[in-house]
DNA sequence: GGCGTACGATTACATCTGTAGTCATACGGG
DNA sequence: CCCGTATGACTACAGATGTAATCGTACGCC
């Protein structure tokens, strides 16, 4: 339960939360744009997602279909919690800081975040 | 070159960032309140990042001082930036916004982070 | 019906990480 | 001057990770 998804096993599932089910052929198909990976490699990171419990399966003739067992959402979200605590003591704000400080935000960036905030207000 | 710093390694660099240079005796201390290492395993991870260059060192008699070679706002911002490119496509409002859904921003936080923008559109 | 082939399963292997024990050695106390 | 001890260096080792080759096998084509 809830183990730990690497970096390359993200880039997986990020293929089947764009577009599930999926074959592992499929999969490699998708990711070989980003990725320079074999179809081996694919099927252990498949492999291992699965017995992660974060993929499931279902046999389609004798292969197999991926599906995401875990929402994008509850993924993103225990990640950048993950992140928030550990760098800036679990606010968001000095996060946004950070932002602003280091990466100039557009002036578009805050007209979105600002109509989020003002939306939450009400 | 900018290698990558694991969890463990990170906890002792936030201990040098908070105060240093510090032996590595001192470091043992302060990290016992959060950490259950023994002091070996604080000697290894220094030793680690050292020669990811995280580190540097600086003889005091028969031991060693260290002192952050990296500063903190480097740190928290390629780590910041990298969540937000791998979870958010690079964009700040979407990591806000998810904030906002999954964990009930205090009224606190949106008028923090309201008065950040306020401050950056001047 | 035998054979290549497409699959998942198994095995491989170097590196990184977490966690620690051991070794060599220089220093300070007696 | 010798010895314990503190200290960094080196070694250890299991598990995770990145990356992939190989194996056993069931299927469909000839």
């Amino acid at each position: 339960m809830a183990e730990r998804i690497s970096d390359a096993e993200h880039a997986v599932m990020e293929v089947l939360w764009d577009h599930a089910p999926l074959d592992a052929q499929n999969i490699f198909d998708r990711l070989s744009g980003s990725q320079s990976w074999t179809l081996a490699t694919v099927k252990t990171l498949l492999s291992r997602l699965v017995s992660k419990d974060a993929l499931i399966t279902e046999a389609e003739g004798r292969k197999f279909l991926y599906r995401p067992a875990i929402e994008r959402s509850a993924y993103v979200s225990g990640e950048s919690r993950r992140l928030v605590d550990r760098l800036f003591g679990g606010k968001l704000s000095p996060l946004v800081a950070q932002f602003a400080q280091a990466e100039k935000l557009s002036a578009e960036d805050i007209a979105e975040i600002e109509a989020l905030l003002r939306e939450l207000k009400k």
